[in-house]
DNA sequence: AAGGGTCCCAACCGCTGAGAT
DNA sequence: AATCTCAGCGGTTGGGACCCT
């Protein structure tokens, strides 16, 4: 758009003359910017980076505040559960961050876009094959997610035996209450399909395997996003597990997290075990499973120690 | 200890769409 | 209807942190 580069050249224009800062926020800017936004308020960027005596352009004060400085971001490592609803919400909407954001309280589109980038794509890389590929998305539907899920369970039920001491799941961030519920002392996985359930319990051989799947990464249909551009309101982190269970549950009337209402299609019902014939009746399914998997010849086995690490281990430590 | 390579994330860029004038 | 301004999105990149030899 020619506005946009004669905007952009304008904004240039400025920096080159020196009117304008760029590169990274020292303290002082983000006391201004969050003081200044404490008392107005945020939006009209342009006018508040003027107004806060910010030499920033509108965009960068957006972007930190947003990126940065908000107070009700998430600080630390992406949870498993987080990675599984990544990895659910992908399948479905392809690189919307900012539509998956919505659905990860406290998180960006920009730290899940760098989450995809970094560790989803390395696995991709690794496996010789493209990220948007088929066979990429049964590895993370039949081997990545459902291990997620044993991995979930695994840590939910150990830190029910030590009565709540820190276990994986509280890495990261969890012991915030994200996820933890009084009511639900282990994650609720009813609403998950069965597959990652069996799976878990070493029953996955053999499992029907339905397609999930309704979109293409990289290939979203253009927006219909109604949500775009909308403040959502987020849930506290005290209901945050009311949020997870809220965004599985299609039945609840609640709307706590639903700020999506193509969210409220399955996985399932409340309650009721996923199966392809209860999400998508009348589809034939491949029936994929773990021994089944011939990738350019990899060894399932490999790429999943590959893979350990980023569940409990991410590299980055928390901030 | 030092140098090189890799990883990760904050920030920027280019673009689009919506709303205002 | 045309133009302008702004907010927001997804892609890209610079550079610091970390790891390995």
């Amino acid at each position: 758009m020619d506005m946009a580069h004669e905007r952009d050249a304008s904004s240039e224009e400025e920096v080159m003359a020196g009117d304008l800062r760029r590169g990274p926020w020292t303290v002082e800017e983000d006391l201004l910017l969050v003081n200044y936004i404490a008392s107005h308020g945020e939006g009209r960027w342009n006018s508040l980076a003027r107004s806060a005596g910010l030499k920033r352009t509108g965009k960068s004060c957006r972007l930190r505040w947003l990126n940065y400085l908000r107070p009700d971001l998430r600080r630390g490592n992406i949870t498993p559960q987080e990675q599984l609803l990544i990895l659910e919400l992908h399948s479905r909407w392809g690189n919307r961050w900012s539509k998956i954001a919505q659905h990860l309280p406290g998180r960006t589109d920009n730290e899940i876009k760098n989450y995809w980038r970094t560790r989803v794509q390395k696995h991709a890389k690794q496996l010789k094959c493209d990220v948007n590929s088929q066979q990429f998305k049964d590895v993370m539907r039949y081997l990545w997610m459902p291990r997620l899920v044993e991995r979930i369970q695994a840590a939910a039920g150990q830190q029910q035996q030590q009565g709540g001491a820190d276990t994986p799941l509280s890495h990261g961030g969890c012991s915030d209450g994200l996820y933890e519920s009084p009511e639900l002392p282990a994650p609720d996985t009813s609403c998950w399909p069965a597959e990652y359930c069996s799976a878990a319990g070493g029953q996955m051989h053999g499992t029907p395997a339905p397609e999930l799947s309704c979109t293409t990464a990289g290939s979203s249909s253009p927006s219909t996003d109604s949500g775009a551009g909308a403040q959502p309101s987020w849930p506290t982190q005290a209901d945050g597990a009311e949020w997870f269970t809220t965004a599985c549950d299609a039945s609840s009337a609640t709307g706590v997290a639903m700020r999506d209402t193509e969210l409220a299609q399955p996985p399932c019902q409340a309650g009721e075990t996923w199966t392809s014939e209860s999400s998508l009746p009348g589809l034939s399914f491949p029936d994929l499973a773990v021994a089944d998997f011939e990738i350019g010849g990899f060894d399932v086995d490999s790429f999943w120690t590959s893979m350990e690490d980023d569940l409990w281990c991410p590299t980055q430590a928390a901030v």
